[in-house]
DNA sequence: CTGTTAGCGCATTCAG
DNA sequence: CTGAATGCGCTAACAG
């Protein structure tokens, strides 16, 4: 390994000259620079991290939780994340949950123990870990900057941002309650998890605003993935009298019940109506095309980026902010029939 | 900041001890131990990792290098990396290098100040940089270990896994040959990748072997996504004898290319056939279902995971593996009409 | 402007 | 079995 006092050697100069040539701080005369900078570029010299960081207590390394990397919403967060870090030098570490609060715990003491300069905190259960909840408080008031991103907490002094869902969920379930519809399916994903909850409480909202009655047959919460929502729809369509229309908690869910729907034939919208949540980049491609609640995912890793960024370059405590990003409806197909 | 000097000045005992002690390694005594475990917990302790890998020279960090996490296959390999490394105690640093060989080098740098154990490269343009080359090999000579993930080589010492795309080129070409078609369309991503030139040559093999003439004019290449697959599939729709059947070099380009044929309403598969290649989790849910080459992908995360934690532990150098995984065809609705 | 020094937190000798 | 000493590679403070 090609370290600071070997290019000092080289250089026939100390290490910390080379230290502050090669970081542009203190002075240093043109000429050593240059010197420097050419021995150090032809060794191939790059500063170790780990023992930068060990003096300057600074990492450049953030830790980002999320339940599941391959779940395309959490992939179009963590890309905007990404891009936002990468423009100050920073980079991050992946944790995947799965949504198991014991896996969360054990990489949260990783990042701790990787020196996190931030953290970036995504969805989780609403009721928090006992355990989880005790470590994360005990990293914010040491200092650690930390973000949370379509999650949230009333006991922590932290950034948050999320997309409105309770809105979301309302505008899908009144769009369909539009069209005529008053037997609306809800398919959730785990009412546990902030997203499900408050999706459930707009699904509600509603029905109850146009008085129509809320079914608890009409709910089922298999998890949030395809399976999930082709299981429910299934059993929805045993049911004597079964929905005409559906709201599903996320596209891929929706996909799971169209699935299901497909299998016995009946036509989409016409005999059934489908509403999903999130637009994913397929939902356009599925056919018929999917009516869903778009909300801004890159945009959202982005200024959970952002707000962490500014918290670890703002010195002194700040205003813990909490943003709250709009949905918006994209109607196609699987509502309203474009055929003439 | 609470380090082992604090544990062991409550734990009345050194600093040395108290290593010793949490780490399982040396000599201790039980009821020293069992104190200083209580203490350090009460604490709440973490060993800083930065000092222990000054130290130790190991970091449990590894560097994976993808062109963008935010592409399904990629968030699926990844996935498979993840979990893998994680039941050995080890995290990654993410970087996505968009195609981009100058952000690819960037990353390396990163990566290399970042002192980690190991390095998985996914797919890049098949040319390498000089620089990029330059300055990994130099890393491979050090003994960084190395592993290339559906990226290949022939200059350097590293195992590498990927799946045949030729083979699953041939496999989709020869079942669109063997129902009848002739004027095959060959959507590509990009030639210049190396899945994307296999994939070239694997249609044309199958061309050729039964003695179809191959068309330039039925060759388009507008980058390995949807907007690609529209507008190649566009071009192609213009054409005064437009093919009959076409072969996407994977599947979100093959979404794009329904959307077009699905814009000038013909039918699929009765009008044009088409087949994928990737078999993301999406492509059985679109309508008509898509014919696609499936390849194992986290699977494929799981083995180069498995190769560079085998090579990290190993002790001495080891012949480079080459491990080739088998493509699987799918044929769904988009190739065969499934009514009765 | 440059060289020397100390110490970040830890693991690892080596005495005791 | 335990404690004191050393140095990993770097930066920051200070003396020259």
């Amino acid at each position: 390994m090609v370290t600071i006092y070997k290019v000092a050697e080289k250089a026939r100069t100390s290490p910390g000259t080379v230290s502050k040539a090669l970081s542009n701080k203190g002075c240093v005369a043109e000429e050593t620079k240059r010197n420097i900078e050419r021995i150090a570029k032809r060794l191939n010299y790059t500063p170790n991290l780990q023992a930068q960081s060990l003096k300057t207590k600074k990492t450049y390394t953030l830790g980002l939780l999320i339940p599941d990397i391959s779940n395309p919403f959490y992939s179009a967060v963590t890309k905007g994340i990404y891009n936002r870090v990468r423009e100050e030098g920073y980079h991050f570490i992946l944790g995947n949950s799965y949504g198991d609060p014991i896996e969360e715990l054990n990489i949260l003491r990783m990042f701790h123990a990787s020196q996190i300069d931030g953290l970036i905190l995504m969805a989780a259960e609403v009721e928090e870990d006992k355990n989880f909840f005790q470590h994360l408080s005990g990293l914010v008031n040491s200092g650690l900057p930390v973000v949370l991103c379509d999650r949230k907490t009333d006991h922590l002094l932290v950034d948050q941002v999320r997309v409105d869902s309770v809105k979301g969920a309302y505008l899908a379930t009144h769009h369909l309650i539009d069209l005529g519809h008053n037997r609306i399916g809800f398919i959730n994903g785990s009412s546990r998890v902030l997203a499900g909850l408050e999706r459930l409480k707009g699904y509600q909202k509603a029905l109850i605003e146009h008085h129509i009655l809320v079914d608890k047959n009409l709910i089922s919460e298999e998890g949030f993935n395809q399976e999930g929502g082709y299981r429910s729809m299934q059993k929805f369509l045993k049911m004597r009298q079964r929905p005409t229309a559906i709201f599903a908690a996320n596209d891929v869910i929706a996909f799971g019940a169209i699935l299901a729907i497909r299998e016995v034939k009946l036509k989409i919208p016409e005999k059934i109506a489908i509403v999903g949540f999130d637009d994913i980049e397929l939902a356009s491609v599925v056919s018929p095309g999917l009516t869903t609640v778009a909300q801004p995912k890159e945009e959202q890793g982005k200024i959970a980026a952002s707000l962490l960024l500014e918290r670890i370059n703002k010195t002194g405590p700040r205003e813990p902010q909490k943003i709250l990003l709009e949905p918006r409806l994209v109607v196609r197909e699987s509502t309203i029939s474009v055929r003439p």
